[in-house]
RNA sequence: GCGCCCAUAGCUCAACCGGAUAGAGCAUCCGCCUUCUAAGCGGACGGUUGCAGGUUCGAGUCCUGCUGGGCGCGCCA
């Protein structure tokens, strides 16, 4: 079973071979122009010039061979020599039945499938997470949903970072500020054995003392001594590799700051519906680590360079200039080598990102690894990629950077608050389920729900206005985040969507209760025919989806079918339609909201029963 | 200084190996609820695709240069 793009692009393609011209010029797309035809075909350009004949006149051999075909209503030659393609009603009746009765609705599976890893680019402990960390939790799950869809096997991981310079940086300010902790993490740190006594003593002390709001608080202010102060900056970095030492005190402090941030971070991200398989961080890998340094030293890579230790992963003819401190200018290798050793003897995130890759390769074995993080770091992941290629970590090409563009106000410049903070996830989430709530009673929607039930409403048309609101852009470009203009909820929205969905589910819980039957899809109307052409195009969106990367795709495919359904909606009558109508286009409502539930799910949006 | 990315309607964004008349939503204006949920549907208005060249039968898409903006450039992650 295959979609009528593909169905008609073999039939194209026999047709180009059959006038003696390259079959891959057969290649039929939707028309771009749907008053003249549903699918085009354009290979009759290309082929003149290579044949040097008139497109025209290739066209209008190709369209003979096409004659006989019973899909097809009409060929037609027009302009400089485009093939139009119009499917007839009973190809259209025939290809709507085959996605009602298939459970994919009438998506392919790949044909191989693979075993595909997706790492989130991990929030940091310590930190709440803000609205920027939205995009990579909402875009790497949806690529997690589609990718599993078309049937891999994926794991997602949050991956946090949670081992690196900002711990020293913490453990030394919640010291600097707590003298008792002080004195706790001294006593701690000459012990040679902690007992689970000692643990549990510990932590009953820091429970009260330190919550995620401290930790929130000091961080900044810590960070940004830590710029200033060469001194306050070599102590963190003394206590980094001091916890990285498992020092006993710093150790259980950090643990600390990991379980304070963890429960903040399931609370955000519950609510938006984005689950993880694995809650890895940066310190799983730690002792992967000293292994993995003799390894590349073993391997020739490692070199000493200013007291850290770098592996060089620029080749021969790749240079850059770089203009020094003093103004003089050098030539450089480009990429910037790997640091993977600092001078203090810290691992560095580069260390660890390319640890994790040794260790997945030691466990999950991926085929294929998603990086969804920031565009901003690509430089980093080019660096690491090819590392970890040149150690053998990874096969050639299975590391990919999945970057997306930041999330900026409508300043333009990078998202703040009036205040000029940054807008924490959590506070976002709220908001927007404020705006779901005053918006249903505005329309005077779900009135006859149950409190508990309209709260779940609410919760899902805040979920899918913000997700929507992302995940139709395409990733890689930086968007505006308004606030305003995600919760108006008109036209391109997520609520849009449910409420298309919610509409479906209503006509059909009234054609249950009429004790309407549905039966077989027979097309005839223009609004049928438009909705009958969406369902079969949902194979491609998925597809451009899976292979760029891009769940946009996917976004637009709902949109445009929920859009296709709701002029169907306005232009067929169902339920007051003679028997064998009603059937059909029952049929073709509940296959359309089954598509329509499936696209959203990709996009990791539920729509609820009734609003 | 070097490198990467971006520039499309008043605003926010799309555009399938280069193809016909560059599409949506918002905003503005007009029309449609005694019929299945009007958060809807129909229509109008809105463009020299940043600028200048080049390749091509054909360029928003490819190449070169420029302008404007964003980001990055080993001991943060």
């Amino acid at each position: 079973m295959s979609d009528l793009k593909r169905g008609l692009s073999e039939a194209v393609a026999a047709a180009f071979a059959a006038a003696g011209l390259p079959a891959e010029l057969g290649r039929v797309t939707p028309s771009d122009r749907p008053d003249l035809a549903d699918f085009q075909c354009n290979g009759a350009l290309p082929a003149s010039k290579a044949a040097k004949r008139n497109p025209r006149e290739i066209a209008e051999e190709v369209a003979c061979h096409l004659a006989g075909d019973p899909r097809l209503a009409s060929v037609e030659i027009a302009g400089p020599g485009f093939i139009n393609l119009r499917v007839s009603d009973a190809a259209l009746s025939e290809r709507a039945g085959e996605i009602a009765a298939d459970p994919r609705l009438g998506a392919e599976p790949v044909a191989e499938p693979r075993r595909v890893l997706i790492d989130y680019g991990g929030p940091n402990v310590a930190k709440p997470m803000h609205v920027g960390h939205l995009r990579s939790s909402i875009i790497g799950e949806s690529l997690k949903r589609i990718y599993r869809f078309r049937g891999d096997t994926v794991v997602g991981d949050a991956h946090f970072g949670d081992w690196g310079y900002q711990m020293g940086l913490l453990i030394g300010a919640v010291m600097d500020e707590d003298a008792d902790i002080r004195a706790m993490m001294e006593d701690l740190n000459a012990k040679s054995d902690i007992t689970p006594q000692d643990e549990a003593a510990t932590f009953a002390v820091l429970d009260g003392k330190i919550t995620l709001a401290d930790l929130d608080r000091l961080y900044p202010l810590a960070a940004a001594r830590g710029k200033t102060e060469p001194d306050y900056r070599d102590r963190a970095r003394k206590l980094t590799a001091e916890l990285q030492g498992r020092k006993p005190g710093y150790f259980l402090l950090w643990k600390h700051f990991a379980k304070v941030t963890k429960v903040a971070l399931e609370r955000d991200f519950h609510a938006l519906g984005v689950d993880f398989d694995l809650w890895k961080g940066e310190s799983d890998v730690d002792e992967l680590i000293e292994p993995m340094v003799a390894d590349l030293e073993a391997k020739g890579l490692l070199v000493d360079d200013q007291g850290a230790r770098i592996v060089h992963v620029a080749g021969p003819n790749e240079t850059k200039k770089k203009k020094l401190p003093d103004g003089t200018v050098v030539v450089v290798p480009s990429p910037d080598p790997l640091l993977v050793v600092s001078s203090e003897g810290s691992a560095m995130y580069g260390t660890t990102d390319l640890a994790t890759i040794l260790d997945r390769k030691n466990t999950f074995d991926p085929h294929h690894v998603l990086y969804a993080v920031d565009q901003r770091q690509a430089d980093h992941f080019e660096i690491v990629f090819r590392a970890a290629y040149l150690a053998g970590y990874a096969e050639r090409g299975s590391l990919e950077h999945v970057g997306f563009g930041t999330m900026n106000g409508t300043d333009g410049k990078p998202f703040k608050t009036r205040e000029g903070g940054v807008l924490k996830l959590n506070d976002m989430i709220v908001m927007t389920r404020d705006k779901a709530r005053e918006r249903l009673h505005e329309a005077d929607l779900g009135s006859e729900l149950d409190p508990a039930a309209f709260e779940d409403t609410a919760n899902k048309v805040a979920v899918a206005a913000l997700k929507f609101a992302d995940l139709q852009n395409f990733r890689g470009t930086s968007y505006v985040f308004d606030l305003d203009r995600f919760s108006s909820f008109e036209g391109k929205t997520g609520p849009y969507l449910l409420y298309q969905a919610v509409r479906v589910k209503s006509v059909l819980r009234k054609a249950a209760e009429a004790g309407a039957q549905a039966g077989p899809i027979i097309v005839s109307e223009p609004a049928e025919r438009d909705l009958v052409l969406l369902l079969d195009a949902f194979d491609q969106a998925l597809i451009d989806a899976y292979d760029k990367k891009a769940p946009n795709f996917i976004a637009e495919h709902a949109y445009k079918l929920a859009q296709a359904f709701s002029k169907f909606y306005a232009a067929c009558p169902i339920l007051s339609a003679e028997p064998a109508v009603k059937a059909s286009r029952l049929t073709l409502a509940q296959t359309t909201l089954r598509q329509l539930e499936q696209a959203l799910d990709l996009l990791g949006i539920s729509a609820p029963e009734r609003m």
